[in-house]
DNA sequence: TTGAATTCTTGATCTCGGTCAATTTTTTTA
DNA sequence: TAAAAAAATTGACCGAGATCAAGAATTCAA
């Protein structure tokens, strides 16, 4: 199995085993987790979008975005079982299924290709979080620009220009600029 | 086992078995894994430091820092088997002690204890990764130097300053002013 | 220990991206 | 579909941090 194919494999076991609870609605706006709270759901976004955020001095950070398909929690509680810094925030309706935390171990841990499958997602996360410290050095914003519409190409119809900008540490002026020219 | 003792433990067990090499001396300047070339190590500062860079459009961008008892390796090839991005540096005089990635899996599986430790230190290094993104998206130099002091108050004394300005994405000269206010 | 190399500090200047504000466009929802 | 809300664009201005340069201090290596 390629690293590609594991995520999709891995929904497929979950749902063969019926551990997703039922679709979740959540409205633009809404969280599905905020500071403070502890973490015991991992997502599965069905439709729409999400934003993982948190706030400093004020100011709002976008450490990540995620459209259908795509794996959410608020990762450093998950891990850690502490209270989480982030918010999970809809940046529109969005439908999205969950699997307790407690559950999704207790599956790993039932099968030795799962565990290995989880293993080579977590190695896939370090080197993904590895990519994003690269393009957060570097200084100049069109090259981040440029980075991230090479790694995402369709982010750009699936998430509003100005949850992108924050993502990439610029505000959406410039982000609008920087795509004009 | 608190996750604070996992990596000596781990370092003991690794030293138990003998799997580590001879300790293997790098001078200033000399690097143990350049980019293109493949990681097949991990390796144990036992002492002076390390800088784990790389170079993008003529600019080095520092990554990580490491000094003694720190384990490091160039994460993105060890964890992709491809050619790596990054230097990993001597800062100073050094001594190393490494693993081969193949030997050190053997000993991994080897015993199921330590398999949960590596899941353990994997998610610790995924947090980690989520900490260091924070103070990346942090726009005021002052604030993040503020956040690293307290992370790693000893880091000032093992490395010199123009790296760590380069870890913190500013330059020598901001880093000096901001310390001396 | 001493000379050389590197690093750190300090000052002067400049520039890129942030901020603020006003308008237009798009999206949402009632 | 229309009205309202949110998002995107555009322009003018500003300032924090980069750059450049020179000198002092520290570290390294012979």
């Amino acid at each position: 199995m390629n690293s590609e194919n594991q995520i999709p494999w891995l929904i497929q076991e979950l749902s063969n085993e019926s551990l997703f609870s039922d679709p979740l609605s959540v409205k633009r706006g809404e969280c599905l987790i905020q500071p403070g709270e502890v973490e015991r759901y991992l997502y599965l976004v069905q439709s729409g979008a999400f934003g993982i955020h948190f706030v400093h001095e004020g100011e709002e950070y976008i450490t990540r975005l995620a459209y259908e398909g795509d794996l959410i929690s608020a990762l450093d509680s998950f891990i850690s079982e502490g209270p989480t810094d982030f918010y999970v925030e809809a940046l529109r309706s969005s439908e999205v299924l969950k699997v307790a935390k407690s559950e999704y171990l207790k599956f790993l841990h039932a099968n030795e290709d799962r565990l290995k499958v989880w293993d080579n997602l977590l190695m896939g996360l370090v080197y993904q979080q590895i990519e994003r410290e690269k393009d957060l050095l570097i200084p100049s914003p069109r090259e981040r620009y440029q980075r991230i519409i090479k790694r995402s190409p369709n982010l750009f119809q699936e998430v509003p220009l100005k949850y992108i900008a924050q993502y990439l540490r610029m505000t959406p002026e410039t982000l609008s600029r920087i795509m004009k020219a």
